[in-house]
DNA sequence: TGTCATGAAGTGTATATACACGTTGTGAGA
DNA sequence: TCTCACAACGTGTATATACACTTCATGACA
């Protein structure tokens, strides 16, 4: 195949340069929107999840979020480090399930208004929800010129 | 509002936490499927850019992926010292655009086949596309539990 | 009881990403 | 000409991500 034509065709089709486009641009927004609370989106839907899924092994964690393990496992430091969650030492085997504190409770209710506004300008996007799948990926990305 | 409901609300509705599940699982099967070439596909996708838009400003680059300029500065540096892209530094002012190598235009035709399997691979679980949003981010990642 | 496969978790290293801040040419206007 | 705002780019630092490899506790089985 021409040189030419691949640059066309990957250019056009590929799913992951659009996927990664959209959460570059997403991360960047409702990072910026829960500044002030001190979270990025990462942490602060980590936190969701934890209190979600009660408390929960890391591994278990890790697929329901399709994130490698270990960097789930690095991704917890900080949220630990500001006591927002615990690991459970007190378990049996190597398992140290993890779990949500009332501090982080407070910080999942003080960051909640400044998700809202993420959330709803991102919302406000995909009205028109049948289009293509890029065209779908392109409106979620918002700012920036088309590829 | 009550803590309960906003983990539910979050976990039910947030579309970056979406949109982040699907680009790791994006990348990580792209990653694996390119990984022979010695490329990862933010570096693909990277040679794909800069061949098509032909010598351009990392400014210019970085809107149309999305990504922020540093970022970017950063993520060219590996495929500066393997040769695939070079700065082209004979040009006015402190811009300094990029353009593709020879040598980048053979390691795209060497990673061509790769990229279709793995673009084959995430296409096929898009027959119904007129899904809604989520369900769509939800198929694009494949594998793993649903939250 | 001793061994060992298995599963859960951590470490080393590299890329990916972004913000705050600093550096440096260019050109417009005093 | 001088100055300075602006635009383009880089650096310092921190989080985010993944793979290869290692560590460790458990329980099955010889």
């Amino acid at each position: 195949m021409d040189t030419e034509q691949i640059i066309e065709d990957v250019g056009d089709r590929c799913l992951a340069l659009r996927a990664l486009s959209t959460a570059r641009a997403l991360t960047r927004r409702y990072d910026a929107a829960l500044r002030p609370s001190g979270l990025t989106i990462t942490q602060f839907t980590l936190l969701i999840s934890i209190a979600r899924l009660k408390p929960v092994a890391i591994s278990a964690l890790a697929d329901v979020l399709s994130m490698e393990r270990t960097s789930l496992s690095r991704n917890l430091k900080p949220l630990e480090a500001a006591g927002l969650v615990e690991r459970m030492t007190e378990t049996s085997g190597r398992a140290k399930p993890i779990r949500i504190t009332d501090a982080g409770r407070k910080k999942l209710e003080e960051a909640y208004p400044m998700w809202i506004k993420a959330q709803q300008a991102t919302e406000e996007k995909l009205t028109d929800s049948a289009q293509s799948v890029s065209d779908m990926l392109y409106t979620l990305r918002g700012e920036g010129p088309r590829y």
